[in-house]
DNA sequence: ATTAATTTGTTCGTATGTATC
DNA sequence: TGATACATACGAACAAATTAA
């Protein structure tokens, strides 16, 4: 649906903060941020992807809600740390 | 029966609704709008043609019956993509 | 300890769209 | 026709904790 170099659509059939939520899934699935590592700030996703920070904080919402990724208050939000999607290399 | 350009016929024999479901397909057709984009909201549709809320929804369901549009709940109304139609944008 | 920058947490206001009554 | 509800998006402001100088 959404790849890991998509833009956001403002005006597509799908919401912002859905887009961008299948957006960071596929960038961790690709391996672009890595298990117990942070993603980018909420406020660098908003220049990023010209999104406002409730749209982005609502987007990161969703795959906390899945468990995909975890926040530490005051530090940074994170990438969960997968127990079967464990990515074995290096 | 009807082109892009007509207007409502209140009096005529063909009911508003109906004449703007051709109204809007023939929008469509002509490239008004494209393929996963918002076709005017409910409120425009009703300033541009003159009618009755409950009636410019009723023409929307009928084009959403023959998968011309489809619907996104709080969201918008989209043009369905064209599976043969299919139009090369950049 | 101070100061400043960074980052998440929270709330309020405004706007737009469909859904429902 | 009108009013209300619900979902979404943007913007702004401030709080609180962390981090670094």
């Amino acid at each position: 649906m959404f790849g890991p170099d998509d833009l956001i659509d403002h005006d597509g059939p799908i919401t912002p903060y859905r887009q961008l939520a299948a957006i960071l899934k596929a960038r961790i699935a690709r391996g672009d941020w890595r298990p117990n590592r942070p993603i980018p700030s909420e406020a660098r996703l908003v220049q990023e992807y010209g999104l406002a920070r409730s749209t982005v904080r609502r987007g990161i919402a969703e795959l906390v809600a899945e468990g995909v990724l975890f926040v530490m208050p005051q530090r940074g939000t994170y990438v969960s740390p997968s127990d079967s999607t464990e990515g074995a290399e290096g």
